[in-house]
DNA sequence: CTGTTAGCGCATTCAG
DNA sequence: CTGAATGCGCTAACAG
């Protein structure tokens, strides 16, 4: 495999012009920066990252760690992650941390810290303080995309408004008995994302004057959506709407409902947070949050700051909208 | 941040052996290697990525490269694969491939050789020969999943035995008049998946004596299913069963079934391949691949090679099975 | 079993 | 604008 000094005497010059004229650093006369090019390509030449790294302490990779990979909200927003990164010559690695602490344990004190990365997104990410800690640590740039965290930069929807949206939507239709399900109130009591969309649930119902609501607890499945609103509509209080956290889990107690014959929205409405695709199959109303272009504004954010630009200090905000596809309607009852 | 030779003055001893008794090459005495592990660890040492595959040549890095990644068989082939790499701690660098020429042109010519990485997996990619030739330029071990590829080491499953086991299925039923929604006859003319399992209905079709059948070529999305069903189930002589080269489309089978008042599998059967963990809530009957399985699998193959097996040379097999969930019965017509 | 030595391939000084 | 020299941090011989 040639390298760089075989690119150097092809093109007659010292290797030091093969490095500048190839990454751009560096004054090269235009004449020189052609030959190299040319030799470059003819050999076939492509810069070995670890020796590149070595000398430079730059990667041209960025890390992106992730709870999930088969969940369709965590593999949209790589996706337009890896658009806008490929486009600038980036390369990903990705790091997917279970829930099992002593593999979490090992990505964040072993493999992100093998330097590999010039910086780090992570998804939906809930980080105790020692991680947080761990991540700033590596001291590179990092965008935390879902999931309001005080000791990061982080990229969020207002995950209180959507609640608020939601609701408010179910409420101007006039419902009055509602449930939601999403948030564990035990587990995601502090500023989750789960927990914003339950308090926004909660605070547009308390300035409706409504007291009580069902909650429901779920995994953000379709399966635990299905689960939790099976047991709301068989409460003796069965409420007309519902309010899940997430269209996977809307798309569950659709299915629920239809499964107990009520249909949807005449008996009962339903309202989901995403997005999703399939929602559109099932006549779905959410709030959108554009997954996608998620991804695509955290490698934007994270690339300015490798080109310079100054950390965006405290949260930006990413859009939402609420999109009715029919699943929501007056109660009947 | 410390380096190897911090950790070697905190234990008393040479670099080198710390070099040895991190990484496990080469001999160390018990209590020397205790003493390197504690100070390591004190220090919060970990190996810098560059220098160490600068000087060795390794990277614990595994290149995976797939065509998509926001649609459900390769986001979870792609947790499978992440599971087993994680735990012999290995990275994975991603490289997500487009349609577009270009920007493919620039991931096998430039990023899958910089030299990051000390393998490569493919899922469900189309090669042509000079992409095949690039990878085997790389030097590396290669596994591909899904798509046998005469010039690679191939993981996959016997597609026309899958073609042919859904469709002696609708057979056994008693269909007679069956359509296929799946690879478009141009494109997938070679040994491509899609193409596999077409041949494999055709072949079925053949010794079961039937010589008409219908064929709707589909992008495998559930839309791209539902408008091939709309367009089969909409011919003069409608099929009674329908055979989708994947879940997705299969399910949006079902979805155009019902849009036109048919119900399924009364009025016309639908079976896919995949095992999509959606097709339970459809009923829907399947030949299941077991996709995260497959990502393990190859995980496993490329570390055993890694590890210094000889390459399993032609193909591997991959199991796949018939799940009746019900979307499939007699014909009534 | 251990330490010494010499690079791995490139980016960056610093002179020129 | 260009080239020569230095070292990034680690691993792999080799000799002891």
């Amino acid at each position: 495999m040639a390298g760089i000094d075989d690119v150097a005497r092809a093109a007659g010059v010292s290797t030091a012009t093969v490095s500048r004229a190839l990454s751009g650093r560096g004054p090269v006369s235009a004449a020189a920066r052609d030959r190299v090019l040319a030799a470059a390509d003819r050999l076939g030449y492509v810069v070995s990252a670890a020796a590149s790294s070595l000398a430079s302490g730059r990667t041209r990779a960025v890390g992106v760690v992730v709870p999930f990979l088969d969940r369709w909200f965590f593999s949209t927003v790589l996706a337009g992650i890896s658009d806008a990164l490929v486009r600038q010559g980036y390369d990903i690695t990705l790091y997917s941390v279970s829930t099992d602490a002593t593999g979490r344990r090992r990505v964040f004190d072993d493999h992100l810290r093998r330097r590999r990365i010039d910086a780090v997104i992570t998804i939906a990410l809930e980080l105790d303080a020692e991680e947080s800690a761990s991540l700033r640590g590596l001291g590179v740039p990092i965008v935390a995309i879902a999931g309001p965290n005080p000791l990061l930069t982080t990229l969020t929807v207002d995950d209180l408004a959507v609640g608020r949206l939601a609701t408010t939507h179910l409420l101007e239709l006039g419902h009055r008995r509602l449930a939601h399900i999403g948030a564990d109130a035990v587990r995601d009591a502090g500023a989750t994302v789960p927990g914003l969309r339950r308090r926004g649930f909660e605070e547009a119902l308390a300035e409706a004057g409504i007291e009580r609501a069902l909650f429901e607890p779920a995994d953000f499945t379709i399966e635990g959506g299905s689960d939790a609103a099976d047991r709301a509509l068989s409460s003796p209080a069965a409420p007309t709407a519902i309010f899940a956290a997430s269209d996977e889990m809307a798309i569950g107690a659709i299915l629920a409902a239809r499964g107990r014959g009520l249909r949807v929205p005449e008996d009962v409405s339903v309202i989901g947070v995403d997005g999703h695709e399939l929602g559109r199959w099932f006549g779905l109303t959410t709030v959108d949050q554009f997954a996608r272009g998620q991804g695509e504004r955290a490698a934007d954010a994270v690339l300015a700051e490798l080109d310079g630009a100054e950390p965006a200090r405290g949260r930006g905000t990413l859009p939402f909208e609420l999109v009715d596809r029919g699943s929501t309607a007056p109660p009947s009852r």
